[in-house]
DNA sequence: GTGTCGGCCGTCTGCCGACAA
DNA sequence: TTGTCGGCAGACGGCCGACAC
């Protein structure tokens, strides 16, 4: 029995935490986004949280900015807490974890024990998410259900009735009632969304081109979230706080924590950026330590569809190496440059990290003396993962 | 001849730095912002800017954040640029000031032959402030012109037509352009502005209580800027970054910058909170140094009213000691404990800074051996002034 | 001198099926 | 199956002077 983040959904309020829906944070977040368990060891990337900073505040990581050389590019952690929130103004979910330097060398072979290996989480068996188009937003008419949709996750209508209609309350994860007038009609006949959909639009200024998500969970409870498509708006206010504070800020926090023993906290909203800077650490060891990856080698990866649905791509690795061995050596974060078979997903990005792929000719466990091998040292040289992937020059580092 | 800041008012927007009317800025942060001139001497009190952040994010300051031992509560610097800023969203102002620790010692008497003290910058000459009431905002009508402020401001009207009118242009921050129809009509007659007021009262999201200011410059532009009542806006999003690892932030940018000999960035945004971090150096030497403070001594200062003018408010000091003296021992920031004459100014803050203050007896130049001196040292024991203050238990603990 | 209201028009919101992709 | 449109009725925006404070 594993104790999982779910049972601890909570948010900030004017101070106050209340209950949060996790089933809808998780369908607002996406299908692959996966919350670790409270207690779990997990890896943090101070590189991957200062990505997330950057592309939400819309700035380069100045190049001046000052290396931590006492912070190591992977921090090995016990996860002491996960709470999902969302924000008030924007409706943006994001997960607060607390986070608990471990000094102590962590087994390997112990952590593959665990079966935790970071699987996404899994989405609301009663739900649609449709983008919004030019006529849902329009102020000229309501919301067109699709019809299988409405079908499936809305309570069936009397059809007796000329039209059918009846009244939907759903509640959206600060738990505010919204209500709208469902009704099946036209010529031909199809589902609508009339009176109450309009406020819904204006209130959480929905444009054409953002999600909106119904769930009808088990408790025959309605639900709705939205997910927005213009990535823009989550624009830091720049009015109180520089962009290089705040990568400085992120820095010396886990270092400060790293260094006196102590806990620290960061936010991660998954749908500011694909950086998913906290790994279980489990999966992270199988990745890194116990899967050979070579140049040249086939791999698939999970992404999510516009209508949040998982697709796998395929591609091929091109090269390990550091993304930036000036600041950040030795680390692990998007040490694999890819190529994407089909020309749509060349926008994808050109770097990701081995536990993100799933190669195609997997050997389990260690690697063999064939092939491309990773070479493997033991024991770790500190409690922290710092072993070096094969790179491009063929050089271990470490 | 000294080099204004006022001659470097830019924006960042999109990445591009534009030129902004500086007169309107002022007009907006209010008639007690001052900013320093580029390459003058300041002293920052992280402190104080700690005080900003933990207002902009509705958020106390953890018990727990480290202090910085290494880094000073005040540390005297050059500033090497100042900024005007506007926020695109909320057209808060704000500035951005990039800092140059000083290393060398710095001599109190080259100072104070400077003239530059910090004294508030003028207020535009034409202009009027007016808080909207409920019918401004509401879209019953538009909006009622005060008469004095119509006539001085706005061009007059032609009377001869029944009713006068005319179309007037406004530029904001952003240098946008807002047309407003100003007619004089009504029984009795009254300056309104009707055709575009409400557009401009919903794109920037006004609201009773808040302000509008018009100012009718010397190209014979008419400007137009916003000041908000509900300060509450300004909350951060705290979706991707924890109000602690910004307190740590700020902290480790100024520490980093002057152990390194390094430049550092700060924002500040003078409506946030009442916490000017900046300070000019000779304005904190002379009432820091050169001016006698005791328990019982009356004073003046200067408040903004609602009104966007100045007015004094009589006190008396009650104490002085430090405000943390864990966190920021030998600070001068905020040590002057006082007492409000007027009821209500009671909600004033209950602790001032010595240049904040005007003592109505004032002994200029070097303290006396009478009354409740200061004790000087010198020469400085570094080039940042760390001199304690006269503290309530009489000890000085430098 | 100015904040709010009733009166009155005009525009826009928002519900309807038609039609086409 | 569903996105967009024309038509239409009612709600609200927005301009006016009347009052009162």
């Amino acid at each position: 029995m594993r104790l999982s983040s779910s049972d601890v959904a909570q948010q900030d309020e004017e101070g106050e935490n209340k209950c949060l829906n996790s089933e809808l944070w998780h369908a607002c977040a996406g299908p692959l986004i996966y919350l670790p368990p409270v207690g779990s060891h997990v890896v943090y990337f101070p590189q991957g949280h200062s990505e997330q900073i950057a592309a939400s505040s819309k700035k380069e990581i100045d190049a001046h900015n000052p290396n931590y050389p006492s912070l190591s590019p992977q921090l090995t952690c016990q996860l002491q807490n996960v709470t999902m929130h969302v924000d008030l103004e924007t409706d943006e979910v994001y997960a607060r974890m607390t986070l608990q330097p471990l000094t102590l060398p962590v087994q390997k072979d112990v952590c593959l024990l665990s079966s935790e290996l970071g699987t996404p989480s899994k989405q609301p068996a009663n739900y649609f998410c449709k983008i919004l188009t030019a006529s849902d937003t329009s102020t000229h008419g309501g919301f067109s259900v699709p019809r299988r949709a409405a079908e499936r996750v809305f309570p069936s209508l009397d059809y007796s009735q000329q039209p059918p209609y009846q009244e939907l309350i759903a509640r959206d994860l600060h738990d505010n009632e919204w209500k709208f007038r469902h009704t099946f009609r036209g010529q031909p006949k199809r589902h609508l969304l009339t009176t109450g959909w309009s406020v819904f639009v204006s209130a959480k200024r929905l444009v054409a081109g953002d999600s909106i998500i119904f769930i009808w969970n088990e408790k025959n409870q309605l639900l709705v979230g939205i997910r927005r498509a213009n990535r823009l708006q989550t624009v830091m206010p720049t009015s109180v706080f520089s962009s290089d504070s705040m990568h400085i800020g992120l820095l010396a926090s886990a270092a400060h924590a790293a260094a006196t023993n102590g806990r620290f906290t960061v936010f991660y909203n998954p749908r500011a950026s694909p950086s998913e800077f906290v790994v279980p650490l489990t999966k992270y060891v199988k990745a890194v330590y116990h899967t050979r990856v070579s140049v040249g080698m086939r791999f698939r990866m999970l992404f999510e569809t516009e209508e949040s649905n998982v697709r796998r791509f395929m591609g091929t690795i091109t090269g390990v190496s550091d993304l930036d061995p000036v600041r950040w050596p030795n680390s692990h974060w998007r040490t694999v440059k890819v190529g994407w078979d089909e020309s749509i997903a060349k926008e994808r990005q050109p770097r990701v990290s081995f536990w993100e792929i799933e190669p195609l000719t997997t050997f389990p466990m260690y690697p063999s003396v064939s092939g491309f091998p990773l070479r493997l040292k033991r024991p770790w040289p500190s409690g922290l993962p710092s072993f070096p992937a094969f790179k491009d020059d063929g050089m271990s580092i470490n």
